[in-house]
DNA sequence: TCTTGACCTTCCTGTTGCTGTAAGGCTTAG
DNA sequence: CTAAGCCTTACAGCAACAGGAAGGTCAAGA
C-alpha cells in the first residue's frame, strides 16, 4: 500500500511517517517502480506502536528506546516497565508542576477586581514582590 | 547597569534578555559610549514582569498582551482578567489531559509482569488493540 | 487523446523560546 | 603586556513536525 493508506490505517500523517523515516525511527521501506513508497502489515503494526507511545507522552528517543523493545523477542518485561515508570514519574511531575500554577492563577483571577478601573492586583503581583524591594533598594542608593 | 546585572535582578539569562529585545518584546535600551546595553529601573521592572508572566505559563504573545496592560495606565482590570482566566481555562485543560495519560501508563505499569520474561503486557498494549484488529483484516484480505 | 485531479516525490522554510558557539572588541588588575 | 572577564553580533541547533513549492505519476472521464 502507499503512504496514504498507511497513515490511515496507523492514524499518522504522511508527513510524519515521512519525517520518522529521515531520522531513522523506522527503517526505509521498499520503493514501487515509480519511487512509491509501500508499506506492509509489518510497517502498519510498527507505526500504530509508534502512534500510541507518542500519544503516551514518550519522546522520539524513548520511542526509539521501546520500538528496539517492541522488535526484540529477547527483551526482559523488566526493561519495558523501567522505561514505562519513569515515563510516569516524569508524567506526575509535570502535573504536579503545573497544578501549583494553576493555583497560582486561579488565586489571581480570585483577587482580581474584574471591573473598569485601571488598579488590577493581578498586575501588581506579576510585577513581582521581592523583586520590587530590589528595585526599591536600587532606587534608594 | 550592563546587562549582566539586569540579568541578576531580573532573573533572566543575558542572553534572554537579548533575545526578548530582537523580537521586539521590550525595546532596546540605550546604549553606553562603548556599544554596551544600559539598563535602568524601570527595564528591571519590565524583565521581572516577564519572567513572572512566563513562570505563570504565558507565552510571548499572551506576554506581549499582559505588557501592554502593564505599561498602560488607562487600562481596565476586567482586560487582564480575561486574559488569565483564559490562561486558567487553558492550564486546567493540559491538567485533565496529562492525568488520562497518567492514569493510562500507572494501569500499564501496573499490568506489567515486570520480571525476566519476554511477555509484556505492555509491549502488548502499545501494539495497540482496535489497531490490530484492522491488520487481521488485512492479513485475511 | 487530452485533461483533470488525486496521488506521490524531494527540498526548503517556519514554528516556540530560547541556548550554544564563534569571532571579535572593551576594561581592569596584576 | 597580558590575562580575565565583561560585552558585541551573527549564525546554528534543539523537538517534532507542518506547510508549501516544484515537479513526476496514474486512473478516469469528455
Amino acid at each position: 500500500m502507499n503512504i496514504s493508506e498507511a497513515a490511515k490505517l496507523s492514524g499518522l500523517p504522511a508527513k510524519t511517517i515521512r519525517y520518522y523515516e529521515s531520522i531513522d525511527l523506522i527503517s526505509p521501506p521498499r520503493r514501487a517502480a515509480n519511487g512509491y513508497r509501500r508499506y506492509g502489515k509489518t510497517d502498519i503494526a510498527t507505526l500504530c506502536f509508534l502512534r500510541q507511545a507518542r500519544q503516551f507522552g514518550f519522546n522520539i528517543d524513548q520511542c526509539r528506546l521501546l520500538l528496539g523493545l517492541y522488535k526484540n523477542p529477547q527483551r526482559r518485561s523488566a526493561e519495558v516497565h523501567q522505561l514505562v515508570s519513569d515515563k510516569l514519574e516524569e508524567v506526575d511531575a509535570h502535573i504536579r508542576e503545573l497544578g501549583e500554577t494553576r493555583e497560582l492563577l486561579a488565586k489571581l483571577v480570585g483577587a482580581c477586581a474584574n471591573d473598569e478601573a485601571a488598579d488590577c492586583v493581578i498586575i501588581d503581583r506579576l510585577a513581582g514582590q521581592q523583586e520590587q524591594t530590589q528595585i526599591l533598594a536600587e532606587v534608594k542608593r
